[in-house]
DNA sequence: CAATCACATATTGGATCCAATGTACATGTG
DNA sequence: CACATGTACATTGGATCCAATATGTGATTG
């Protein structure tokens, strides 16, 4: 059993300068590895930890990621970290390079800039395509949404709450593929909003635009949402990337 | 062996501009090989091997790709095949299920009606950040463009070139990564306008679009060029699925 | 002394083998 | 006869081994 033998080989912590700490990649995979579950294969397996480890942050962008080092890790052999490897990076998550490897592609004020103007251009087709299918239901769910977004402190759930009030917003899309790639970016900037939340706290502007673009759509009212929608992406991505390039300037 | 190797590819190959005659003959070679398209690996051969052809439509949907078969054809072994496959999932051209294989993603209205929906949020987007930019010599490459595809009679040939067109009219956007989407699926799509220009022959009104667009782009009239485009993406994309329905039904 | 080359090492790419899983078909039982 | 079950076969998942490639280091040579 691929999973059984996880503890006890990797303990010798070498560390060398401008590497992987060995010792602390292990100890958040475990833990993410709880979060996670087994599912019916070690690749989704691993796909699935490596991706929950990375949008989270526990992997800082810039990683390396060693195929050995990982496999020892989960107990397993290298195959099944490669293919995985392969998903994350069809995924955008990390970079690959033939015979060097693959790292966690690291936060930049680049990819913020386009993957929220990604966002925009999406995520605003989608609420007009889903507004005329909006019931009252989803309208009750989205004020839900909020409101436990404003009772939430921890950060790393308030990214799971936002994304999941803006999928609300678009659920009555008729365009699962559509719905699914907003799914995917909306994951891709909890990395960034995770690190500005830890930087500069909390914003509670969003939660108005929240409650803004919530009313506009049970309203039916799709040119107002839509136009809300617009530009608290588009606020939201400005401040962000500007921050960022503070940080790397 | 699957590909022959390069000559003298051992050597040191650091480039120093300048006096060193000696390494300029194997950089020139090896750039030129680049852009011809040398896999570096056989996964990366496969990959492009087995996209372009399921775009091309040689593997029609629903063909179940066996690991054993596509490695005895390339002569290599399965593990290159399943990472290629691998690839090709997370790109959505093929469907995956665990212990039972990959088929080649098949054609449908609802894929189809999908496609267009992104397209058209993405493309309409990455036009107007685009247009600012655009020189006159982008408008002349798109009316070059124009005129091969008129000339053009070989409907896989047409499908480049049309691409090549709409990617040349946002080719100012400053968002990479969102030209690299718009791009993915530009070649998603290859697959059903293939699939529609064999059995119904061209579409002579998307070439006036194509002039219509072009011309308000040149005058920088984002809103005009923008709306044109939306419609020229809409239109085509309500024929096809249109077609593709009665087809299904 | 600088540049280059040769060699050692670390890491990934690919091949082959074995195990696990799913499918089809035959067989037994109500 | 319908349905469950068991078994054989096909196919994929994973492990281990070997080959190819990149990188770092020290010797050599002009």
């Amino acid at each position: 059993m691929w999973m059984a033998k996880m503890p006890g080989s990797g303990a010798g912590g070498e560390d060398k300068p401008g590497e992987v700490d060995r010792g602390e990649l292990e100890h958040t995979l475990r833990r993410v590895v709880q979060r996670v579950g087994r599912p019916r294969t070690a690749t989704a397996f691993l796909e699935e930890s490596l991706r929950s480890a990375i949008v989270a942050g526990d992997i800082p962008g810039g990683t390396a990621l060693r195929q050995e080092a990982v496999a020892e890790i989960f107990g397993v052999s290298r195959m099944p970290v490669r293919e995985a490897i392969r998903q994350l990076e069809a995924q955008g998550l990390v970079e690959f390079q033939p015979h060097k490897g693959a790292v966690v592609a690291a936060i930049s004020a680049r990819d913020a800039a386009d993957n929220w103007a990604i966002r925009k251009a999406l995520e605003c087709a989608a609420l007009e395509y889903s507004i005329p299918g909006l019931t009252e239901q989803d309208i009750m769910r989205g004020e839900e949404g909020i409101a436990e977004m404003d009772d939430e402190t921890d950060f790393s759930r308030l990214g799971l709450l936002n994304r999941r009030f803006h999928m609300t917003l678009y659920a009555r899309a008729q365009f699962p593929g559509m719905l699914q790639l907003i799914e995917k970016h909306l994951i891709a900037s909890d990395r960034y909003i995770r690190f500005q939340l830890a930087a500069l706290g909390r914003d509670k502007m969003a939660q108005d635009d929240h409650r803004a673009i919530l009313t506009a759509a049970g309203k039916g009212d799709a040119g107002r949402a839509c136009r809300l929608l617009a530009s608290h992406i588009e606020d939201a991505g400005r401040r962000l990337v500007a921050w960022l390039k503070t940080r790397e300037g």
